[in-house]
DNA sequence: GCCGTTTTCGGCCCGACTGTTTTCAGTCG
């Protein structure tokens, strides 16, 4: 049985019986149990098969037999239903920020509204500001949400975009095994930034419209947009686009690099190519109108006086220069990485047992981890209390002293309070390996006193460093206004780290202020912030973030050894 | 919806903020 999968339906189903309107406390049992299902340890298989279902808190007669309806079909009737009763759009809209099911139901309800588009017209229409318990700030906040949301629209999460490149790659080099002889992702996907418009593919092949017939009937594909001799593009179940063009496997280098981008790189590329008498574009570079031969990409940069530049750097900010004098940094990969910090448990919102995720970290060959769970003061996360924080600290003393070869730290994620003071008194903070300082509550600061709150946690003599700096959820909502130059100035001289976290949403600190970090010598930490053993993955994320930043090995905190890391802790703490 | 039990139904429920109000509902983490 998927107990993710579970997890996930009765989240939802408790989302629906919301903007349903119906009564709060059933909601919550809805999501209560979602949390328990996530969280619940043994196998659930056995649970059901003893009718023992309902031993798990929180769950009683009624979850007990949605439960057992999943386990035996997989579906759940209830869900079903209720999703069909309840306009998508109504669904859509929970992701407008400020705007839940209570507010959404009312504007339902009072203006036959069900679509995002017809919303945010009510709106222009000054329709929304007039309803009871709304006003000209909510109208005006609505407005600002939706169009948030509609300038990322079409962008998706690198992990969503990736998975559904590297599915396609595989099923190309299967479906067109001897016809392909060289095929990438290309790209803003390749340069690994953090949001994806469509996913890019250059392929050279001999029989160019066999490829594409394949391409243009892959599985997952819902309409073909153009079909031509040398492009194709489709759009995926998903909603995102993919294009595939295919070239003369003479072309091959100059196309792939031409359509990894960026633009800017591109363009900066050409304007080089010209200073040598040269001219280049997606067919080749040429001197004298004839072409430069170039086996691959490196052939190309050598041909133009420059060292090779990694995807990750092509965004025209220094990297010519750099690689016209060798300066190139030799970036970041993930064999470099030793252990991961961050890492929550079921001891507050995670949904596997810190046992399970130290192992999960050692199979993947790791030699320690930070375990972070949320604080005290983080109710809505299962912060922990002194007392469970007593039992999570036995328990790491007692898996340490069984495996001397593999760290255990105790790290937590506390809370930045609005004035910038953080969770637990010194007492418990010194008990610590290290802290990560994160910001959960009251957003909307002016970015003086944001950033006047981040320092003030920064100069904390327990803080090790700052999690998530701005917060933001990609294409949900925007990172709290903050002034980031200042705080890795005050991280520098305070002898601080900034956590760059992984998460697909999140890719905090930013990579586009990872140079400013490294210059001033302020570490970096790429941390998974995983809640389970998948998010463990998530690192991949954060070090092409890193590379993007230009980060090496030695700017990266924890590519550093389990006894460097304690000495590091220990001196931040003295 | 669950729980606990004064065994049949009432209580569950953190804290802070925003925007709407003029005492509070809705949202968020």
């Amino acid at each position: 049985m998927d107990k993710d999968r579970l997890a996930e339906l009765l989240e939802d189903i408790g989302t629906l019986l919301e903007l349903k309107g119906e009564n709060p406390f059933k909601v919550r049992a809805y999501h209560n149990a979602a949390r328990a299902i996530g969280q619940y340890q043994g196998p659930l298989e056995k649970a059901v098969k003893e009718g023992a279902l309902s031993d798990i808190p929180g769950i009683g007669k009624g979850l007990s037999e949605r439960i057992e309806e999943f386990s035996g079909t997989g579906h759940i009737k209830y869900y079903d239903e209720l999703k069909s009763a309840i306009p998508p759009g109504m669904i859509e809209m929970l992701s407008i920020e400020g705007l839940g099911p209570r507010k959404i139901r009312a504007i339902h309800e009072k203006l036959g509204i069900d679509t995002v588009r017809e919303l945010e017209e009510a709106c222009r229409k000054n329709k929304i500001a007039s309803l009871d318990g709304f006003g000209n700030k909510t109208q005006e906040n609505i407005l600002k949400g939706i169009q948030y949301l509609s300038s990322n629209q079409n962008k998706f999460l690198i992990s969503d975009a990736l998975r559904e490149a590297l599915r396609i790659l595989g099923l190309l080099k299967k479906k067109c095994k001897g016809n392909i002889k060289r095929i990438e992702i290309a790209g803003s996907l390749r340069r690994k930034k953090e949001l994806i418009g469509d996913i890019d593919f250059v392929a050279s092949a001999p029989d160019p419209k066999k490829v594409m017939d394949v391409f243009a009937s892959l599985e997952g594909v819902k309409d073909v947009i153009a079909k031509g001799s040398t492009k194709t593009s489709v759009k995926l179940d998903g909603g995102i686009n993919a294009d595939i063009r295919i070239v003369s496997d003479r072309e091959f280098p100059y196309a792939l690099h031409h359509f990894t981008g960026s633009k800017e790189h591109n363009t900066a590329m050409r304007a080089l190519a010209k200073t040598k008498s040269m001219k280049m574009n997606e067919y080749g570079l040429f001197r004298k109108g004839r072409n430069v031969p170039c086996r691959n990409e490196k052939d190309i940069f050598d041909a133009l006086g420059l060292s090779f530049i990694p995807p990750e750097l092509r965004e025209d900010r220094g990297e010519i220069e750099a690689a016209s004098r060798g300066g190139i940094p030799r970036l970041v990969e993930e064999k470099d990485i030793k252990g991961v910090l961050h890492v929550h448990t079921s001891y507050s919102d995670g949904s596997a047992s810190l046992e399970k995720m130290v192992a999960e970290t050692k199979k993947r060959g790791y030699s320690y981890v930070g375990i972070c769970d949320h604080s005290e003061s983080a109710y809505y996360a299962g912060g922990l209390d002194e007392s469970k924080l007593r039992k999570q600290w036995a328990e790491i003393d007692a898996l340490n002293a069984e495996d001397r070869s593999f760290r255990i730290f105790k790290g937590i994620e506390v809370d930045i309070f609005p004035d910038g003071k953080i969770d637990y008194d010194e007492r418990v903070l010194e008990k610590f390996d290290f802290v990560i300082a994160s910001i959960h509550t009251k957003f909307k600061m002016t970015k003086e006193d944001m950033t006047e709150r981040i320092i003030k946690a920064v100069k904390n003599p327990y803080t090790t460093m700052i999690g998530h700096l701005t917060g933001r959820l990609l294409l949900t909502r925007e990172g709290y206004e903050v002034d980031i130059e200042r705080i890795i100035e005050v991280c520098a001289s305070e002898g601080k780290t900034i956590e760059l976290n992984s998460h697909p949403q999140r890719l905090d600190l930013d990579w586009r202020f990872c140079k400013l970090a490294k210059e001033r010598g302020v570490p970096i930490s790429v941390n998974p912030d995983a809640h389970n053993a998948e998010g463990l993955d998530d690192i991949t994320y954060g070090i092409g973030a890193a590379r993007k930043g230009w980060l090496e090995k030695k700017d990266i905190l924890n590519t550093r050894t389990a006894g460097e890391l304690k000495k590091f802790f220990d001196k931040i703490k003295k």
